[in-house]
DNA sequence: CATTGGCATTTGTGATCACAAATGCGCTGG
DNA sequence: CCAGCGCATTTGTGATCACAAATGCCAATG
């Protein structure tokens, strides 16, 4: 999710449970079940690796994280109160350092730390899960751009959200959040 | 999925071992991966049961569906010719036989049959599986719910969602659609 | 130099087992 | 008759193993 492998990075269980000093049984558990959140694919042998997405995957992921952080946000409004607001600016200040430090793992990090800190207050589980789950499938392809990407000022949007949430502007907020979640997109292009 | 399984169901992994003539190791498999998905709870002690939903919960995945499943429809429109609105007619028929007879399974399956074969035309595989993953969490309680329920005429929705799509009217199907998945909600309240 | 063939190695799969914890049932005592 | 206790049983966990298939390397060949 954080983006420490890369697209295409192959693993095996074996690998994974010497690393975590385990067996091969609970390593297999959890590449499946990563495997069934499409946080890493099987090839038909079973060798399993980090996704390589295409361009219209990443599309399709980006329109549901619109869909779906749009609403989370939405239902957030009315519990955004200042104590969040000012957790999310703190959050918004290390992202622009891990962006100064072109640290592509920490800039994702504190990222997705953001919006979840604000999506944690739309009381909405299943919505956060679904939210995750796409952030989990794009992990390694967020490094890959993020990685690509000569950037040193920090998110604009994030800005624009936090203004939205200040004024309690609902329609301003669904657009902010939109535009920051479709904004890799616009990396892609370029 | 398709509600074979009634909310609150506990199974064991050597039960399913022996149901499917397999050992315990592709059964735990299994459960993981339905666990992480939703489709099954373990408690803290790792027992597995299929999840018995609050009232909130079920109110988000209807959400989730209405999200994902209006975004799906909107997709599929440009693509939606007649042979695929004739084959939907046809598991429309069905679906109202199985109403008819008063099997739940049969229903809720002919009915989520009906949804994906206007959502394939939408040539969008992960906002599917996300559709699929819903689904699959409501199985149980949609048995129940229908189960429930003492209603002998087929969902009136489904009609103006074929209408929609022969007239190529997207703010209609998005309408209709979103009314569909809502529907069980009434049911609950009701 | 590229390609194909074969072989050693790597790798996932599923079964089995020992173990510990949780469960639930029956018994006892009030 | 009911509540509480204790033990037999059930149940999930993780390790290990045998096995088959896939992989990749290396040499032989055109």
């Amino acid at each position: 999710m954080h983006g420490d492998l890369p697209p295409g990075h192959a693993l095996t269980l074996r690998g994974i449970g010497k690393e975590y000093e385990v067996s091969m049984t609970p390593a297999r558990e959890a590449v499946r079940r990563l495997a069934a959140e499409g946080a890493l694919t099987m090839s038909t042998s079973g060798r399993i690796s980090t996704p390589e997405l295409s361009n219209e995957r990443i599309e399709e992921l980006a329109a549901l994280r619109a869909l779906i952080e749009v609403e989370l946000a939405s239902r957030a409004l009315p519990r955004a109160h200042m104590a969040l607001i000012d957790r999310m600016q703190t959050i918004n200040n290390a992202i622009s350092e891990a962006v100064a430090h072109r640290d592509a793992v920490s800039y994702i990090r504190t990222n997705l730390e953001f919006h979840r800190t604000l999506y944690l207050r739309a009381q909405a589980p299943a919505m956060l899960a679904m939210a995750e789950t796409v952030w989990l499938q794009m992990g390694p392809t967020m490094r890959a751009l993020y990685g690509r990407l000569r950037r040193t000022d920090p998110p604009q949007f994030h800005r624009l959200i936090i203004a939205a949430l200040k004024a309690g502007d609902e329609p301003g907020l669904r657009l902010a959040v939109r535009s920051d979640v479709t904004q890799g997109l616009r990396m892609l292009a370029s």
